[in-house]
DNA sequence: TACACCAACGTACACCGTACGCAGAAGGAG
DNA sequence: CTCCTTCTGCGTACGGTGTACGTTGGTGTA
């Protein structure tokens, strides 16, 4: 038997037994010569006869690893984990206190590494908006009826824009940054008009209007979020300081409506405006929707 | 006659004339000493009376300036052209190449100097959304109609919205910066409603998300202004570079909608979704007062 | 042994907003 | 005349940013 042939099998045991999982190194042609006391030829020849018998493969510049689909490594640097990161800090801090050297410090690792993974800190934003699109749950199956299957969109998609109140800000229609995940949606969506009689350019601006929508409501997530992080104030807190300014202004032009509207107070939230707005708008597509038919 | 009478009488004539003109400054006592070849308190009486008369003011630790609206000197540093002047500079470069320093390089200063008139980059920016929304003319009287007034109203809001692409991103309705313009289109939009039976929560509500809606459709704007300023690509060559990606992307998940949108072209512009979804959101608007009416 | 490759990283650059404090000119009081 | 206060304008410096560039130490392979 040849010397390379004990390497194979001892190698082999090691990953049966469960020593060596996939993804893990196999010991690279320098330590088997210490290991086994052989000649690096004979490593190198371990290593073929290994990835012959696929039981490895050889990464370039990052050594023979044992075959099959990784479990992933808990803190292993990976575009995936700096993504998934990046998203949970920009939840937690905004988008403006997501920087590269915080992300690295969160990951522990160096500042530049990240780069190896991910080109700039836009395309990790665009990663970070197809990730959290992908949070989206919709139904193979539209459910009955355009109007419903719109309003269960419009109400993921502000679900989304809440849980991530960075999301909405970072996205543009015009130039629809390629993220899968978005484009799934959107075929959603116009798949769900297949019941009327708009053409795919009307239900194209349908789909944007709305989209628009909820998105315009939610770019407000963001800034409140900030504000409140940086002055602690919450939004009624804050319009009290606020309102001798509001009064003065009030006053000395005459505006009664405003002024009668902050005596009796108002109760806002964005919720409400959410909900408001969905009502008419969908109410407007209704009309539009009829009159096509 | 006092000596001093003699400096009041040339420095009279010399504003009469024009020679010094509104803002300008009178000689300071020490420059009159100079050349009228008197005492400072002679000169010192001399300004007095001047104040006394009227012609001039003196301000503290600038000399006395001669009365009236000044004609504000062409590069005399100022809040008013700074904001001018950082209006201009957004509108041409974007938000985010409005710096101070640019800023200040653009009105011949130092960049400190700004802060003179402008206590933070945060404030300037308030200032001015202020400024342009100031350009929002609307008529004392509101036309005929909820409806027409608010369409008008929200044309207009669109129309700022094109000429200055950064203001829609950085307005905040969950936080009104203290606008006295922002807070004067409220008040119109809620006066518009007089006619309908709407109660005033319910005009909020209604003015919120018109607002919301234009300004979503707006904060697509910037971002597509910065575009084409960068990559030097319209959207429609910008797309066809992404082409390739997003024909992939749906060949592999055969999305037939967007597949057929793409293949017959799709004659895609901010202004008609404004327009499209202006027409849905009066729609729908209009149901909700009937209802109420 | 030489080579090409790769992950990870440290350093450096240009730029940002702005705190701080100084220089200089002015009016006014003593 | 001298001192004081007030105002504009400004220079320097600090702590932060994104990221270009080059180095280090490991790899498999010829």
């Amino acid at each position: 038997m040849h010397p390379y042939r004990r390497i194979v099998e001892d190698v082999r045991r090691r990953i049966e037994s469960g020593e060596l999982r996939p993804g893990d190194r196999v010991p690279s042609a320098r330590a088997i010569t210490q290991e086994w006391g052989v000649a690096i030829a004979t490593a190198t020849r371990a290593h073929a006869a290994l990835r012959e018998e696929g039981l490895t493969v050889a990464r370039a510049g990052v050594g023979t690893v044992v075959a099959g689909p990784a479990p992933r490594k808990e803190h292993e640097l990976t575009r995936e984990r700096i993504v998934a990161t990046a998203v949970e800090v920009a939840d937690r801090l905004g988008l403006a206190e997501l920087t590269m050297r915080r992300l690295a410090a969160e990951l522990g690792a160096a500042t530049m590494s990240l780069y190896r993974y991910v080109p700039s800190r836009d395309e990790l934003i665009v990663a970070m908006i197809d990730k959290a699109l992908g949070e989206i749950r919709l139904p193979r199956r539209h459910p009955g009826g355009w109007r419903p299957a719109i309003e269960l969109a419009a109400r993921q998609e502000w679900a989304v824009f809440q849980r991530h109140p960075w999301l909405g800000s970072s996205m543009s229609i015009t130039r629809p940054q390629i993220a899968p995940n978005g484009i799934r949606l959107s075929e959603w969506v116009l798949a769900a008009f297949d019941d009327t009689e708009l053409d795919l350019e009307e239900r194209m601006y349908a789909q944007i209007v709305l989209f628009t929508f909820v998105r315009g409501v939610a770019s407000a997530l963001e800034p409140e979020a900030e504000a409140i992080r940086e002055t602690g104030l919450t939004n009624e807190q804050w319009l009290q300081t606020q309102e001798s300014t509001l009064t003065e202004l009030m006053d000395t032009n005459g505006m009664s409506h405003f002024q009668q509207l902050t005596e009796d107070g108002f109760d806002f939230g964005l919720d409400l405006v959410f909900e408001f707005g969905l009502a008419r708008m969908l109410d407007g597509l209704s009309l539009f929707v009829r009159a096509r038919g």
